[in-house]
DNA sequence: AATACTCGCAACCGCAACACG
DNA sequence: CCGTGTTGCGGTTGCGAGTAT
């Protein structure tokens, strides 16, 4: 209902409200839901270079908000919604074009474990990238990738046996039915012929050349700087603003495992975080400190306790050679965490727990 | 050369959460 | 607390370019 009256107002900004197919449309909000662009006049489909201008444009005067007014505002036949997402995903001055490296491979890899498909979430860890593009880049490449390892993309678990990439491509053809190279790989039973297989070595081989020329260009991005709250995802509008407000630095002292997730911590106790960037733009480290004042980070578990930085609370870890390190620690924690995942066959309910604490450990300094 | 097919990605859709009066 | 409007997210679609037949 608020989206149909929504769009009802939106529709008063549509200067092609006077056809007669619109106002048939304006009828028929009574009998379902309404359009967006369709139907009402606005243009739809790729973005022409005036559009982008128009937009770009208004923005840089008028900054980013009021997206239902601003198509109108601007001179733009386009929805709202449409200028917000062209703007977000590809106009946006911040956005990083170009290859995603191995390094944010490794990296989407991970936090897709973790955090499943929450994209946005995953694209706020990799700066100059949005939630779109890692959305596809997962489903065009590494999730074709995980296959051919062997790992089902969703789960991160082996496959079951038989269960590959040419297995699992049922890829629906444009009128929605199987192609005819899936319909072969069903009626083989799984089993590749030999043309997709050249097909699939010489792509693995094209995969892997590609991998050794991006560790050529090794870079680690840490995550943006963005508030911390503990074991909760942030609102939207409070996780966006904080991804993109990389002006001043921040610390935040947040109680791991605090509230109900209490009990399975030494203490309330917190770890204090500091994510941001400094006033050159490097960004600084993440600290955390243990309950008792230690700089472990004491999560309170029997046995695993992660010193993830260790050093004075004044001892910034800041600069490029740093950044390795800090990363390689965050892998460390992931690391420890999947192997845990692993060897869940024979869990306990103590061994949930900690899996869960895991999680939501790994989740308190992602969000 | 023509056609069929695959792939990558921008854009759209529907929904849910959030903001606000 | 409720109703309404706005924003953001994740899933999906479909176009166009590239590749195979």
């Amino acid at each position: 209902m608020p989206m149909v009256l929504g769009k009802c107002v939106l529709w008063r900004c549509c200067v092609h409200l006077a056809f007669a197919p619109i106002i048939s449309s304006l009828r028929s909000l009574s009998m379902g839901r309404a359009p967006c662009c369709s139907k009402v006049g606005l243009h739809r489909g790729p973005w022409t270079p005036r559009e982008d201008t128009l937009l770009t444009n208004y923005i840089q005067t008028h900054g980013e908000g009021n997206w239902r007014s601003l198509p109108k505002k601007a001179g733009l036949l386009r929805c709202g919604k449409s200028c917000r997402l062209r703007w977000m995903n590809y106009l946006r001055p911040d956005i990083k074009r170009g290859n995603i490296s191995s390094d944010e491979d490794d990296l989407i890899i991970r936090l897709h474990i973790l955090l499943g498909n929450r994209w946005s979430l995953i694209a706020g860890r990799l700066p100059g990238r949005t939630d779109n593009e890692i959305k596809n880049y997962w489903n065009t490449h590494l999730s074709k990738k995980l296959r051919l390892q062997g790992i089902d993309p969703d789960t991160h678990k082996p496959l079951p046996h038989g269960s590959g990439e040419a297995n699992s491509r049922k890829k629906k053809n444009k009128k929605g039915k199987l192609s005819s190279a899936s319909m072969t790989n069903n009626n083989n039973n799984g089993q590749i012929n030999k043309k997709q297989e050249q097909a699939l070595t010489k792509k693995r081989n094209k995969d892997s050349r590609d991998a050794d020329e991006k560790k050529n260009r090794h870079t680690i991005h840490l995550p943006k700087p963005v508030r911390v709250k503990s074991f909760s995802m942030l609102p939207r509008n409070e996780s966006f603003v904080s991804m993109t407000s990389a002006a001043s630095d921040r610390v935040i002292n947040n109680n791991v495992g605090d509230d109900d997730n209490n009990n399975n911590n030494n203490g309330t106790g917190g770890a204090s975080f500091f994510i941001g960037d400094d006033e050159c733009g490097d960004y600084k480290m993440m600290m955390m400190r243990g309950e008792d004042g230690s700089d472990d980070l004491d999560l309170g578990f029997d046995h695993h306790q992660y010193q993830l930085c260790a050093g004075d609370e004044d001892d910034f870890i800041s600069g490029e050679h740093n950044l390795d390190k800090l990363y390689n620690e965050y892998l460390q924690v992931l690391k420890t965490t999947n192997e845990v995942a692993d060897n869940n066959a024979a869990t306990t309910d103590d061994d949930h727990e900690l899996l869960d604490q895991l999680d939501s450990f790994a989740e308190s300094f992602l969000v």
